[in-house]
DNA sequence: TTCCGACAGTGGGGTCGCAAT
DNA sequence: ATTGCGACCCCACTATCGGAA
């Protein structure tokens, strides 16, 4: 098959807003894939490449290069200079690759082109990644979407079940079970804005600490223990102190989910920037281990002694949990009626503030654990914090907000009258908001930069966060932890926002 | 007809490890 | 030694489609 039918195809998705007409195009394709070409083929059509990541960004990807006048790439030939551009190491490797890929280019077409920075930066912005593709894939080979779902769940990735299938229909999807070893896309939480709605939604629930750290899978067959993140990649070399745990554990085959996280001495727990630090330190990991000691702390069991316990209610799925793991290495938890019961969720969560955590996850009893749509039956609910800061420059936004002033640089006030800037923001914004700022922003603007423009410091914004972290890039030496806009506030001048000296009195544990 | 769940898109900061300077 | 870059952690929010109510 031919690259540039997979490209063509891409721009026709991208070119449709209707997701059944992209499912439909997606489906197409997937049916006339050649066997062999079905392993790159999918996970192009997903976006991504089959090799992952190849060390290959912005920097390499700087280069105009003239585009091919006729297609002449087959999928494979792509995928296999890919591949050799993901193998070159070493001294002169940035430049080595620089110039493979420039090659890879220039025998492109122009459309070719832009698909391939696509999916070598991860940006294909074609409305359609994993899920579509799922849908897609369903929908060529006549299996139920929820069944494709499931497998994918089970297999980790797209790639894999679409093989399968595509192979052996629909019936390949009773291969894709829980198995130990192999790790399982992780159930994530919706957000909620307060325990009060969450309860509402969800009734009887469970009301967990969430906190701060790493999500971590933690897969026991006898001696062999294995840790996966979110995302599946597998940590076990580096968390020795993890493992050992599992292995202390009075059970032999089994799979838990929760967080990894450091704690201090007296059992307050540390930064996230200290644990996240210490779970990517890859090289030094006894000296690592030694600074900054981890431990698990876990919330669900999927499997216990060669049993699926994926479609158990969670109060099931707890049960062997419990059974299983010592209290103090489970996360703390309350249980809640419903809405009537609302004041014991209220003092859990105070309670977990208290003790140094981000917040709480509430959880349906009743729910089975899953990765895919069936709804939101875990919710979290996080305190949050807000600031009238005083926007001091805007960037330029891309894709869907090309034109319009998007990401906001954002200043407090200092002692000396002027403005020290505490990070930025783009989240939060409707497309109202976005072309209102863009047009308001022109007026104040002092310069105007390829990136954007530096404003006269005049317009206060409200904004929400989630907390401060440290930061070298600032120059309070803090920056705001997932910050976004509420609103602006034209009521309020400059003189009237926030101060640094405020902010940092506020949250007095970040610079102790 | 209206509501709402699921998805994609739009990027944010930090840290680590490797290569370049 | 320091700096730049890419990968991978954490993440919030809005717009939109299409099925459910």
């Amino acid at each position: 098959m031919l690259f540039a039918q997979l490209a063509n195809l891409s721009h026709q998705v991208a070119a449709t807003s209707a997701r059944s007409r992209k499912t439909a195009l997606l489906a197409e394709l997937f049916r006339e894939a050649d066997a062999e070409d079905v392993p790159i083929v999918i996970p192009y059509l997903a976006g991504r490449l089959p090799q992952g990541r190849l060390g290959i960004g912005w920097k390499v990807l700087d280069q105009d290069v003239a585009p091919a006048a006729e297609p002449t790439l087959a999928v494979r030939d792509v995928d296999a200079r890919l591949t050799e551009i993901g193998g070159v190491t070493g001294t002169g490797s940035q430049a080595e690759r620089r110039r493979l890929v420039g090659e890879l280019l220039a025998a492109a077409t122009d459309v070719e082109q832009r698909y391939l920075f696509g999916l070598l930066t991860g940006e294909v912005r074609q409305g359609a990644l994993d899920a579509v593709a799922v849908e897609g894939l369903a929908s060529a080979t006549g299996a139920p979407p929820a069944d494709v779902r499931r497998a994918v769940m089970l297999a980790g990735s797209l790639q894999t079940v679409a093989q399968a299938l595509l192979a052996d229909g629909p019936p390949a999807l009773e291969r894709f079970r829980l198995t130990v070893g192999r790790p399982v896309l992780p159930m994530l939480a919706h957000s909620a804005s307060s325990v009060a709605e969450a309860v509402e939604k969800l009734g009887a629930c469970a009301v967990e600490e969430k906190l701060d750290g790493i999500r971590v899978q933690v897969h026991r067959d006898g001696p062999d223990v294995r840790l996966y993140t979110r995302t599946l990649d597998d940590i076990t070399d580096r968390l020795p102190e993890l493992t050992a745990a599992a292995l202390e554990l009075r059970g032999e085959r089994f799979i838990l989910d929760g967080e990894v996280i450091a704690f201090d001495e007296t059992g307050r727990p540390r930064s996230f920037q200290e644990t996240a630090g210490r779970v990517g330190s890859r090289l030094d990991v006894a000296t690592a281990a030694e600074q900054v000691p981890v431990s698990p702390v876990f919330f669900d069991a999927l499997s216990m002694d060669g049993r699926d316990l994926l479609d158990l209610p969670f109060t099931e799925r707890h049960t062997e949990l419990a059974r299983l793991v010592p209290e103090p290495m489970r996360v703390r938890r309350t249980l809640v009626h419903g809405p009537d019961d609302l004041a014991e969720a209220e003092r859990f969560l105070a309670d977990t503030l208290v003790r140094g955590h981000e917040g709480v996850v509430l959880k349906a009893l009743d729910a089975a654990y899953s990765a895919g749509r069936r709804g939101a039956s875990w919710l979290k609910v996080k305190p949050v914090h807000t600031l009238d800061l005083v926007v001091l420059a805007a960037e330029w936004g891309h894709g869907r907000r090309t034109g319009k002033l998007s990401n906001l640089h954002l200043g407090a006030r200092t002692a000396d009258e002027g403005f020290a800037m505490l990070g930025k923001t783009f989240k939060g914004m409707t497309d109202a908001m976005l072309t209102w700022q863009t047009e308001r922003l022109r007026e104040l603007a002092v310069e105007e930069k390829r990136w954007g423009v530096t404003v006269r410091p005049e317009l206060v914004v409200e904004i929400a966060y989630d907390g401060l972290q440290r930061s070298t890039r600032y120059p309070a030496g803090v920056t705001l932890r997932f910050a976004r806009v509420i609103r602006y506030r034209e009521d309020k001048s400059p003189a009237e926002a926030d101060t640094v000296e405020t902010l940092l009195a506020a949250h007095p544990e970040v610079t102790r």
